[in-house]
DNA sequence: CCCATTCTGTTGTATTTACAACTGTTATGT
DNA sequence: ACATAACAGTTGTAAATACAACAGAATGGG
């Protein structure tokens, strides 16, 4: 487990380990059979249809939560970031099927928990681990507000509205008019379900009518 | 308490407090300092920036899980049928505002708990303290799913698609190409996020096509 | 430095949708 | 049973979108 070592101080300061010492951290996770791995770009995490048992926690990389359809049509359900953790909804509802793949679009590193350890291990035994079973709530709590405010954006009827709408999140969430955002134009018009080229357009004119100014992923709104 | 009896067997029945029997039930009660409320038709339970510390279950009828923009549309997050919960994302964030109203589309009936005392409360003396915390967390991993599979809906571009990947999912859900679903047209609409007339003739356009045929609320697909 | 690739913006057209207005039918309440 | 409201379907038009094809800028690798 040396090689969790570099990782300390990230689990830490994770959502899932939060207010966990870093002893009783590491003990932990001996204790929930924690094995790591690593994915090269474009490699499958999960895959739709497959049932888990673990909860991934991204160590370094970059995941998207997205589906593809018969046609091609590429769907982007999230972005997890470094610390956070995927695949919970799934492990903590057992026989359920995936319905979406986690792939890894960087270069990425995951470590795997055994969520039946985390519901069901040694409750008197371990000090801090009713304190991981209530991170895992806050987790997915959030996890839910945020699924509602992306379909807060996606029930806006026209790709100005839903772009308003989702840049106006971000904006709060970075609390300021200025930031950056962790799509490319694809992946942007991927996540909000709509054409790249009308995107585009649209973006153009919201910035020619002085709304917003942009340059790449950096937004400014006025 | 005696008020209570009356929905005992709903309580017990309820994915809250599954697995919890009827005599430890009736103690929780009071632990969770429960509390009762009657609403009329129309009437909100919980609305938009408002900061709540109590999970809500229906006892008795209906609730949509609703938000109305600045010109009038109506968007419908879910709907709440009776034994299930609701506003439990809110009360486990504690401090963070709804982003939506709560509103009973029939004349209702809802039980009050507090959130803290579930996730606090005497952690040895209830034997099924530790059940109800998991029971929670399998509700809201529920509900994440549920959201998720609305966001499929949405995601997709034509109005036929969108009901074609909802009427599937309910087709699914009722284990049968029959089923009935738990809104009316303009519901449906408001629930997919498109213009009701336009819905309707779409429908009309399938059942045509002899993709399905309906009456009222009552679906077969073929 | 050059080539190939990715990314972003632009334009035109066919398709789809939103909106409004209206008709007929089905519930609801008195 | 009656009047009223709620609901479902229809149609036409203006607006918005999807799609395809292309051009220029930025990026990355050899």
């Amino acid at each position: 487990m040396g090689i969790m070592k570099k990782y300390l101080s990230l689990l830490k300061n994770s959502k899932l380990f939060q207010g966990i010492s870093e002893d009783e951290l590491t003990s932990m996770l001996d204790c929930l059979s924690a094995v790591t791995r690593s994915y090269h770009k474009g490699e499958n995490i999960f895959s739709r249809g497959e049932r888990i048992d673990s909860v991934a926690l991204l160590l370094e990389g970059c995941i998207h939560i997205q589906k593809e359809d018969y046609w091609g049509n590429l769907s982007i359900l999230s972005e997890i970031s470094e610390g956070e953790i995927f695949g919970e909804v799934y492990a903590c509802l057992g026989s359920d099927e995936l319905l979406n793949n986690a792939v890894a679009v960087k270069p990425s590193k995951v470590l795997f928990l055994d969520v039946k350890r985390i519901l069901t291990m040694c409750p008197s035994a371990c000090q801090f681990h009713g304190r991981l079973i209530r991170n895992l709530l806050t987790v997915l709590a959030q996890k839910n507000k945020m699924l509602t405010q992306k379909l807060e954006h996606m029930s806006k009827r026209t790709t100005r509205e839903k772009l308003l709408s989702y840049l106006s999140e971000q904006s709060q969430r970075a609390g300021s008019p200025v930031f950056d955002i962790p799509f490319n134009r694809q992946q942007l018009a991927d996540f909000l379900s709509v054409d790249r080229s009308a995107m585009s357009a649209e973006l153009c004119r919201m910035r020619d009518e002085g709304i917003l100014s942009f340059d790449r992923n950096h937004f400014v709104l006025k």
